[in-house]
DNA sequence: TGATATCATGTAAGCCGTTACATTTGCAAA
DNA sequence: TTTGCAAATGTAACGGCTTACATGATATCA
């Protein structure tokens, strides 16, 4: 209930400067079309009066907000606060401005989002991950807001993605590991249940280690939160049992950083008694000591990319 | 120019259900208003028919479009990140949406983005600080915005603000360390000229300097942009000097942990040569090593708060 | 039973831009 | 001068929803 003071409309410019309203939307979407006079008279008044178009009124006459929405789990994990960061300024370039809303990594949560930034208007969205209801696909469609899955890449998806192949980096990784010898190997990872990056790590490692020889079966499990703390206690369970690992992979930089932070508590010596490997190159993986060995993805890249793509989508309707 | 299906409108419902358009609407917005046999019919139809009514006819009729906008300098740094994370879940159990959008920390790009999402019809807007031209707030007051500052509380400002005092608790942090007995203290600080929260700590420290009988004036200044190299650039810059200091604050945890990486690879001892303070408490102070001391920020509490004193102030018009 | 209050629903006037189409103006060519 | 065309401007319909107000239906009470 708050008391706006009464903003000036078009209507208002239109009668200060003593033309139509058409003209005054002309002189802001059109210039050109436009008497050169007119146009500076009007744009004098339109900052004189302070006006500014009523949003509303004008996504439902353009029937675009030039807005898109973004749906991400949380913030707070510098992955996707880097690649928003990136994205946000891409769409800003092209006019467009973001909408966020975050899941906290719940499906259900996620589908509240999803329908709740249609509803507001966005143009197109920008999902994390493959995995979600099919159902929701559905609705997207019918209601005709496309929608770009980034983070993960799947080869033959026939969804439009911009991503990474999680599976064929890790799969990179764990084989140089295993080349060192190692054999004992773990993967403490978030929860894969919802979590296709996830999963694909999981395959990743599992497939390096079939093709080295190395019984896939063999690898230890462990499922998680994300948290440095998760990272922390899981590595401390497994170096207290009594088949310890000697390579240690981590589902993300925050998990990693956790279990750096253990090791060095529990005096033990990294990389000489146990390799810890991260996954996302992030600010901590630089300044944690020892240094972390962690899988770089390029989240700004990512960002930047799907913005762009989702731009030319809504304004061309090029196919992404 | 995307081919969007035919999407149902209220219209198309209250023709199904056999009821008016207002019924319809009075089903969403105010059930209790509605027969309860009226009402899942209603609900039945707008399910089979995936109505999901238009934003901007509906911004338009109710002035309103439950969308707050937050502009702040960057998501990459972990202390927006946290503050914005809590905001929006803050905001979206109040059926709020956050419309976000970030500077990198230039006061021209912020104004246009003001001007941008006061334009998309933000009903209000989160601000980090209150130093800018007061042009901004004039136009903020003429289209009935209105906007709290966050993350800098300074004791008598006009405008309402949630946040921090930042002087005070560097002062605190810096009273400490002088008792410590040091004498030649320095600040590696981020760009004071548009920044209060900068200059805040500043001052803060010089305060805690007259206070304990050092002259301010010896406090060595320097001035940097906001990255882990900037802190070890800086750092590594005062340690080849030929007056060394004994501690150095940091105006932030990233500055701070460059500092310390940089301080170790020079086997410079902390915090047997060199006491390092930081400011903020992100999870990279967590991690540091050796253990970085810092100022706890309440990031997570300011963006609650912060949502909690919006969303009242739009719905109620309770003064924040 | 009639008067009155209460609840459920309907009617229709906005809200404020955009844009197709109509009209006017200015100017060059004939 | 007249004609014709392009450029500049105006007119008004339209978009989908909310809500004040009007109406109709039911229940309540004397």
């Amino acid at each position: 209930m708050s008391l706006k003071p009464h903003t000036p409309t078009l209507h208002d410019v239109a009668a200060a400067a003593s033309v139509s309203t058409a003209t005054v939307s002309r002189c802001l979407n059109f210039p050109d079309q436009v008497s050169e006079s007119t146009r500076i008279n009007v744009i004098r008044i339109i900052n004189d009066l302070g006006y500014s178009p009523n949003f509303g009124a004008k996504a439902m006459a353009a029937r675009r907000t030039n807005t898109i929405g973004a749906i991400i789990p949380t913030m707070e994990n510098a992955i996707f606060a880097r690649g928003l960061q990136a994205f946000q300024e891409e769409l800003r370039l092209h006019g467009f401005t973001m909408l966020v809303a975050s899941t906290s990594y719940c499906p259900n949560i996620e589908e509240e989002q999803i329908r709740s930034l249609v509803a507001r208007g966005a143009d197109a969205l920008l999902l994390i991950g493959h995995e979600r209801d099919p159902e929701i696909y559905r609705f997207l469609q019918t209601q005709g807001v496309p929608a770009l899955v980034t983070w993960a890449f799947t080869p033959g998806s026939v969804r439009p993605s911009i991503g990474f192949n999680n599976r064929a980096a890790i799969y990179e990784m764990a084989t140089e590991v295993i080349k060192l010898g190692h054999t004992k190997l773990v993967l403490i990872s978030a929860e894969t249940a919802m979590n296709d990056r996830a999963k694909a790590r999981h395959v990743g490692i599992q497939n390096a280690m079939t093709d080295a020889g190395l019984k896939p079966s063999s690898l230890q499990f462990i499922e998680t939160t994300y948290n440095i703390e998760d990272g922390a206690n899981a590595f401390e369970k497994l170096m207290k049992s009594d088949t310890r690992p000697t390579a240690v992979f981590c589902g993300n930089d925050v998990l990693a950083v956790g279990a750096l932070r253990c090791a060095r508590e529990m005096k033990i010596s990294v990389p000489d008694d146990v390799s810890i490997i991260g996954f996302d190159d992030i600010e901590l993986a630089q300044v944690a000591y020892p240094a972390l060995t962690t899988v770089h993805v390029p989240h700004r890249e990512m960002g930047r990319r799907a913005a762009i793509a989702l731009v030319n989508y809504v304004k061309e309707g090029t196919p992404i």
